[in-house]
DNA sequence: GCCATATTCTAAAGATCAATAGACTATTGT
DNA sequence: ACAATAGTCTATTGATCTTTAGAATATGGC
């Protein structure tokens, strides 16, 4: 019995533990925090800015998935730069999402009639577009900003934020597919892009999900170039 | 540009859904409920009493599981069963627990020192378990009781609730391999048999992972028989 | 050393959540 | 129909969380 006697504290304890990394992802803003930061290292300021957040706020909600230990802070200067503790971090918040999308109407509904439906692309079809762009039948364009593409991209890639699409478009040949894709699936930044492309004559489709399902699913990825910050 | 317009709050409502899914698991208790509910559907009562809470506070955190769409309740009777919505909330509970197993080192800390260390049983392992039970090597107990059995059981185990182990012991062949196994991990009914048994001269072990592991592995799970309840 | 910048820490407001008690609903047995 | 049982719903209190503001810390440029 020796080893039993606590069994309902230390339960009660393991329950506990569990509750603190659920409660880092009970706060709306701390899921964004976490969607940016699946696509890489960022600074505090740009992190409160892409979610709109007030930069103390966005500190105290940094502390809290410090503590839960899903974050890492680096200190370079007078910059303090946040990441992912792991891969398995993306890879829950994947899991989250997943789960959310199956169970709650409401993220279906996102998904379904806000970004025009999900296609499903397999594990498959990733691969048979990988095998594409190494033969050179397809351009892909990565819409993130240039940091985002230096700390991840897939391999072959060109980035192009969207701001610069209109001039990169000279450079994009007109009798090529073009595939473009962002963060994730209701990443909207390779939306505009189709549009546009399609809107000037070109073949374009969206990469149904995004660079963090790509880093995911295990397959390869390229980094640095255009714009990577040098160590 | 139609479609984007709305991007931003479009976006916000989608993390404030997965944080109906954070919040859920933002509590020991409902945690604790979860876990539970991971062995087969159970009614408030015994779910509260598993889980030492008051049937009114049950009540109210099965609510919120079921407001996040991870439960559902079945009427029957004067009872009302709780279970799982879908094998995937079993397998998304397995993720946050090793989520915070890797990341937390409080949860290590259980598993290594409280629970003598996970010996880390492989799939391999675990098919190898399989295919000495089926060949009749080794005598499988499941500890749980008979309701969590008749849920589901691994194939071959014998359902011996903890309270009911000293009687079976005379029907337990002395010469071969007895494998105890209960919920998870966590789950100590397992650990206080093979201390029972190995104290009887019995050469027992422990299966590392409990059923819930068992069967989110995707390895074949028997139902009914020794104390089911008919329908 | 001094000022500006980036970030965290501390404190305090309002908002949200957990737990309990009492009223209420539905089902079973008599 | 009546009482007993199982569970939910509503309201309340205390606890916890979010947000903002102000003070404090650390870094880099002058």
């Amino acid at each position: 019995m020796s080893a039993l006697t606590s069994s309902r504290t230390v339960k009660d304890a393991l329950y506990q533990q569990l509750a603190r990394i659920g409660k880092a992802v009970s706060s709306p803003q701390r899921l964004a925090l976490l969607d940016r930061l699946s696509n890489g290292e960022k600074p505090v300021e740009a992190l409160a800015a892409e979610v709109h957040l007030s930069v103390k706020n966005a500190s105290a909600h940094l502390r809290v998935l410090r503590e839960a230990r899903l974050v890492e802070p680096r200190k370079d200067g007078q910059y303090v730069y946040y990441r992912l503790a792991e891969e398995g971090v993306a890879a829950f918040f994947l899991a989250l999402r997943d789960l959310a999308e199956r169970r709650l109407a409401e993220v279906r509904e996102v998904s379904l009639h806000y970004l025009g439906g999900r296609r499903q692309m397999t594990p498959v079809d990733r691969r048979q577009l990988l095998a594409r762009i190494r033969s050179g039948e397809v351009t892909v364009l990565d819409l993130r900003d240039k940091s985002e593409f230096a700390a991840g991209h897939i391999p072959g890639a060109r980035s192009v934020p969207l701001g610069e699409l209109k001039k990169a478009l000279r450079s994009v040949p007109r009798d090529q597919e073009v595939v473009a894709y962002c963060h994730g699936p209701y990443c909207v930044l390779s939306l505009e892009a189709v549009q546009l492309l399609t809107a000037k004559g070109y073949r374009a489709t969206r990469l149904d999900d995004g660079f963090v399902e790509w880093a995911a699913a295990g397959l390869p990825v390229e980094r640095g170039r255009a714009g990577a910050r040098p160590d």
